[in-house]
DNA sequence: GGGCTAGCTGATAATCAGACCCATCTGAAC
DNA sequence: GTTCAGATGGGTCTGATTATCAGCTAGCCC
């Protein structure tokens, strides 16, 4: 754990790893709210600014993807690699959707209007499975 | 103008149509905030509930389309019908992407996953010609 | 192993978008 | 014209995020 975080350029922190590892193992998105407050309700100590610190190294990092929640963001441990999101807004369970079409997409949009393309977002929000029965 | 209101089951006030006029004829997305402070610039007076208050049934109305931008929502006066958009980072113009593209990629998705899906996004971010010259 | 220092932490204050409240106002239906 | 549900304004509140800054510490050098 502590090389994902070397490798990334990081300094390889108590605080870090905990963020990272309250984020690994699980399939849904946290905010830094939903972080923070896990700590503490575990009576571990940690700084809300930090909590908010980590959650960007990482993301920069690209070990976190970030996730659009209504007023908040949300991140998830993501595995590397472009991806999108299929999101429940119910339990907040987000699965990685791979492929190509999306791509092709931005690619001939990108072509077609002359447009110096920075990124791109394409998720998918709704019920997942188990939470629309 | 104010039968596009009337249509939409709204009661015809001076602000909406304010609001209506000042989104109208532009092709870049415009916050709450910079609304707000366009009237106030010219010494019209709104207040700022108000703005978010129409801007908000606006949107439900179909007659605006919001769009995510770092840390706030904007607004932009669209065409009906489902589309997604072409957002220049640099001077908020937005251009209006039509296409069944994406929405095919949802509908499989939704398919394959078992997922109820109640929404999507599928925006292009980047520099228009303009302004990346 | 000890010291040094840039990078990190944490508490608090500041900021900023947006929601809420409530007294007042006004379209529009009659 | 009267009526009143829906709309407005602005002041206050909230909740997320960022800035500040003094103190701490990981990791490098000796």
């Amino acid at each position: 754990m502590d090389s994902v975080l070397r490798e990334a350029g990081l300094r390889v922190t108590r605080q870090r790893l905990a963020v990272l590892d309250a984020l690994k193992d699980r399939t849904e998105a946290l905010s830094a709210q939903d972080v923070y407050h896990e700590f503490r309700q575990r009576g571990e100590s940690i700084g809300l600014s930090t909590v908010y610190r980590a959650l960007e190294s990482l993301q920069d990092a690209g070990l976190l993807d970030a996730i659009d929640r209504e007023g908040e963001q949300a991140f998830r441990y993501c595995s590397t690699g472009h991806h999108h999101h299929l999101i429940c807004i119910s339990c907040n369970e987000v699965e990685e959707l791979k492929g190509t079409i999306v791509e092709e997409w931005v690619e001939r949009v990108s072509e077609v209007h002359d447009f110096d393309v920075t990124g791109h977002r394409a998720d998918i929000y709704g019920r997942c499975a188990s939470c629309s029965s």
